[in-house]
Formats: structure tokens, sequence, C-alpha cells
DNA sequence: TTTGAAATCGCGTATTT
DNA sequence: AAATACGCGATTTCAAA
């Protein structure tokens, strides 16, 4: 967990963060060390946990995802909505959070039939606020130091 | 654009969405493919956009960000939030969506002055509703076909 | 420098027309 | 029978330890 960031740290994070695939020699490059020593500072950043993994990135229109819906849901007390959002393949974004609806979640889904039933799926945790998505303006921006 | 999917495509894009970084002899492995074909499968997926790229994923407490909130907007018409959200570093999900709120965001913050602020900014484009996460259930699943 | 992964190449097989 | 598509094994090229 000691994970004192330096500038270097945080260009080659960035960089990480557009293309995963990235050699450690064009890294080197761009945030002018060796090859080397990038390596060490990923696998540090790696061990350390800053650095949890690296994912492909897929188009949910591939799998037959039409649309996408956020879905709000007034919890219930006591029932327990976790399991069956860890094992739905439809909801892919899922947090408790304060206020009026307990839980807010991200939803995929094929046409609005199958919304349809994803939500009274839903309802049965409590009364549920759907809004379908129109356009996504920003979705996993690169994570960089707080502008403040 | 031509992108049928079959069943050693879904496993392949499942891999590597898990892991990024799999070597491509190893998902043959997995999937009874040999590595060329592998190769050339996922050669085809990044050329027709099922596979959009490869990102590291990074823990935002590595940058100093100690709370997540989702934020809603109930846009005022013609207030052009659009900018202002790209170019934060703190809004790091954001969706126009139908309904009362036009807008929902994912926000960073490194506490709850910092939090303060961002919302004081965004109350420029509509009243604003902001809900603390609590916990985090998922977040990026990996995206595979529906139950249904 | 040495190891290991990915691109390339030529060949074989199955399916289509 | 010819063409197309796809996978395999062998080899070369290139990046990482």
């Amino acid at each position: 967990m000691n994970s004192k960031i330096d500038q270097f740290d945080q260009k080659i994070l960035s960089l990480l963060q557009q293309d995963a695939r990235m050699s450690h020699a064009e890294i080197g490059r761009q945030v002018h060390l060796s090859q080397p020593a990038v390596s060490e500072r990923i696998r540090r950043l790696e061990s350390s946990g800053v650095i949890r993994g690296y994912r492909a990135e897929v188009d949910p229109k591939a799998f037959g995802y039409q649309m996408t819906a956020m879905i709000r849901i007034s919890t219930q007390q006591g029932r327990p909505y976790t399991q069956y959002v860890t094992q739905s393949p439809e909801i892919i974004d899922c947090y408790t959070v304060t206020g009026e609806d307990g839980c807010v979640m991200k939803v995929l889904a094929t046409d609005v039939e199958h919304l349809q039933r994803l939500i009274n799926q839903l309802n049965a945790f409590g009364s549920t606020s759907t809004a379908i998505v129109l356009t996504t303006h920003v979705n996993g921006k690169v994570i960089t130091p707080p502008s403040v």
C-alpha cells in the first residue's frame, strides 16, 4: 500500500489507461526513461495495487445490446439485491449510494422488451426508476490528478 | 462492420476482458485453437471495432480520490455542460438520459470539500442531486450475452 | 543475452457454388 | 472442379526479463 506516485508514474499510468498494450520502450520514449526503468515502475504499480489489471474494452453491440439504461432502486430494507446484481449479465455497474434511492445501476438491454423484463425482475427489490441513456459523453475517462 | 460473433469469439472476448495481457497461446489453450488462429480472430475483432482498445484499470485512490459520487443534473435547456464534462478530470462517466434529470455522471473527489466545489461548479448547468457511493458492487462487469 | 510472445508463411481441410 | 474460408505447424521478428 506504499504508493507515492510521482510525475513519472502519473504519466505512465495515463499512457497505460489509454493503451494497455503500449510497449515499455515506447512509454520510456515518451516519459524520458529507459525501458528497464519503466518496466520496474510498472511492476511496482502492479504489485502495490495501483494498477488493478488490464481489460479489453468491448462494444456491447457485438453481443446484441442496443440500449443502455440507468436504473435506480428505492431498496426496501433487508432485500438482498447484491447476489442478483453480481449474477445478472446485463447489470454491468452497481452502487449502493446515500439518499432516497439506495441503489443505482447501469444496465444493458437488447431491446425495450428485454429492458422491461429486467425492470420487472428488479422491482422485486424495491420501486425502480429507469432513465434510458441517450448519449454517452464520457465512459471510463482516464484518471488524472484533481484539477484543484 | 461484418461482425458475426461465434462461440470462439465470445470466449476470447470474455478472456480478454478479464485479462487483456493473456497470451494468444494461453487463450488458444483455453478455447482449443492454435495461437495463429487466436491472433487472427483478435485482429478481426479489433479492426471490426468489437474490441475498442485495451485499458489499464487504475485505483483512483492512487491519485488521492477518496470518494465517489453519482450526480444528477436537471439541466436547463441550452446549457452546454458537454465541454465542461469532457474537460473536468473528476468526471469519469457522463450520460444524457431521458426523464426529469437530463444528465447523470460519476464523479471522483478527494474529500468532501472537493466534492462541494465540484457540485458548486455543476450547479451552473442546472439543479444537482448528489448521492455518495457507499459500496461499489460491480464496476465494468465482463460483457457476456444476455441471460434471456 | 536469452527467453518468450506475436506476426508471417506455406500447406491442408472443409464447405460452397 | 474451383473458390473461399479457416485452422495448423514451422519459422522469423520483436519485445521483455
